[in-house]
DNA sequence: CCGTGAGTATACAGATCTGTATAGTGAGCG
DNA sequence: CGCTCACTATACAGATCTGTATACTCACGG
């Protein structure tokens, strides 16, 4: 039942760095304009190392994105654990992380989100973890939101994903000021209206 | 005061199929996936027309999203006018505009926002296009807002641009059914509980 | 009737793309 | 010692990328 499942090539310090500046890369500018060339370069390692670990670009960027993916759902675990017990302040710490979140990556939007702009066909390795990300944290909010209002758990889950999604385009786009304090804000408001009148 | 200035290239019949096709190949594909070799094959125009014509690659994307964001602007203008006069109707028509753009265009989300994720300079011409579309679009939001509760018109703006937003991540990566249906009753309840407490 | 402009057809330049081949180095280990 | 494994260095194959050059057709307008 997990995301994915192969993803079993061995982690070399060279196959590090060649995942750690294809991320960065492919974040920054985009994933059919970083060339296998540039990524070598810019890891220190040759061509040769890059396809015996990897075996194809497309590899890459999986790897590129599953790893990604983990790294928010272990960021994003430390926020909510450290969050106080409340349901309303565990949602609010979400926004918190993301916030944070974006403000240490970068301010070109979601990974994932931009990767699925550039991958044409659903069958693409990468499209279940794109996807995959989406629906946890769809399920991650609508589980919060039933400890608040369970019989509106569905409708608060999904307003609560609309809002974290808008902030990610918002801050990347720079439309107007603190997307995430906005949308932080909007939550609570919803959330205490709806744990107003049960 | 116009979004942008120049943009005078003659539009010939075969320069209206070049950006035609461009229009559907970088949308479905992303921009850096698809060569002039390719948009012109499928504009049955050779080469050297669509060179004559556009003069580079960075030039037909320009005119790719101007012809996006007048098509839009325009599809949401008829939207609005059929819509009745009330102000609340006004914003729930925006959201119905949204949800039939985006049925009708493909479901690969914002072309703004995707081309955004590919284009890494904040120099490109394109820039400023889609960052004015955004822009343009929050202050829609915010206007039609003022006309319901005038000293709550930025939150309830930035709100409602997030829930858009949203709604077409969640649409393009399938989240969840109906993401501008809810966003839509989600602008309602907001609006209604703004309205009522002035 | 002659020039202009929009278009076709084809070939090519030079760079860059993904991916592979050959040859060799050096460290760890049984 | 000898084997494996991670890695370097270099060259190249074949395709595709953006962009240009040459030579031609055809319609229209002064």
């Amino acid at each position: 039942m997990g995301t994915t499942e192969l993803r079993r090539i061995t982690m070399t310090p060279a196959a590090l760095r060649v995942r750690e500046a294809a991320a960065r890369l492919f974040y920054e500018r985009g994933i059919h304009a970083v060339g296998v060339d540039l990524i070598a370069a810019e890891a220190g390692v040759t061509k040769k190392t890059l396809y015996d670990r990897f075996g194809s670009k497309e590899q890459i960027v999986v790897e590129y994105l599953v790893d990604r993916d983990e790294r928010w759902r272990a960021f994003l675990a430390r926020h909510l654990d450290a969050a106080p017990p409340e349901p309303p302040a565990r949602v609010l710490a979400v926004f918190d992380a993301s916030h944070a979140w974006s403000r240490a990556n970068g301010s070109k939007g979601c990974s994932m989100v931009n990767a699925h702009a550039e991958i044409s066909d659903a069958s693409h390795p990468a499209y279940p973890v794109i996807i995959g990300q989406k629906k946890w944290m769809l399920a991650l909010f609508t589980r919060l939101a039933g400890e608040i209002a369970p019989d509106e758990a569905d409708r608060l889950g999904r307003t609560l994903m609309l809002l974290n999604e808008g902030a990610l385009v918002a801050y990347g786009l720079n439309v107007f000021p603190d997307p995430f304090g906005h949308a932080r804000e909007q939550a609570r408001v919803l959330l205490t209206t709806a744990g107003d009148r049960p």
